[in-house]
DNA sequence: TTCCATTTTGACAATCATTTTCATTTTCTC
DNA sequence: GAGAAAATGAAAATGATTGTCAAAATGGAA
């Protein structure tokens, strides 16, 4: 496994909250890396289909990555100032999606839910 | 009011599903109109604004609109192959996201909400 | 009606995130 | 160590979206 990979997904864990790639390609320059913007995309872009990071659009269509904690299906709370996220669940709403799905006919089901809104800390700023 | 917003308006209100501001400028230009792409963007920016459209993005960060007929809050039910959405609606889901929100001291809490699946229409062919 | 001010429009250029290309470097395998 | 395969990155290409700016449509006031 490549250590450019590696790389980049030590830069997301060092994260709580979702961060684009340009912003973590920043991040490594900064920091010295020699790294390419092209590898980050694509190291990005593994991680993703690997499932090993989360990916959501924001508002005005950049991508943005996260590293979670688990790996299973969950969705996130996220602050909209300063992007931190908390991985939240919700059953009530995987039942939801799926029955409203199957009663109009709609088959292999899936959802995508966010939750947002202002942390404590950004609130207190 | 401009003719031309009430152009695009009713070449949304035409279609059942989510089309994207090129596919707009595209079947306008086809069917004759002279309409220029900026004029298209700017008209969907303002239905957009006074929320008389839905925007949502595509997985790869298009944007695409439609013209739902409840203004009020609620979600849709979009087929992945036509794009043809379903206006529904979730009391259970508005409330357990208020709910998750203030429990991890999060304010002006919003959320969003998709459900995707293939249509029966799509499923038979 | 006629004229000026305001708004709308659209062609074209500029942005900007993301993807491709392609040649070079690194890593593996034998 | 040699050669093939995979990874890397610089630079160009792409594609949606936005900014610029001059021309055209519109709306009163005279």
């Amino acid at each position: 496994m490549s250590t450019r990979r590696e790389t980049v997904r030590q830069a997301l864990t060092g994260s709580t909250g979702f961060r684009s790639a340009q912003d973590l390609y920043a991040d490594l320059r900064a920091e010295g890396s020699k790294i390419g913007l092209t590898t980050v995309y694509r190291a990005l872009q593994a991680l993703s289909d690997s499932g090993e990071v989360d990916v959501l659009r924001t508002d005005d269509g950049e991508a943005v990555y996260r590293a979670c904690d688990s790996e299973a299906h969950h969705h996130h709370l996220v602050c909209r100032k300063c992007s931190t996220a908390v991985e939240i669940e919700g059953p009530a709403v995987e039942e939801w999606a799926a029955e409203v799905g199957a009663r109009h006919g709609f088959t292999g089901v899936t959802h995508t839910v966010e939750v947002f809104g202002t942390c404590a800390d950004c609130a207190r700023s």
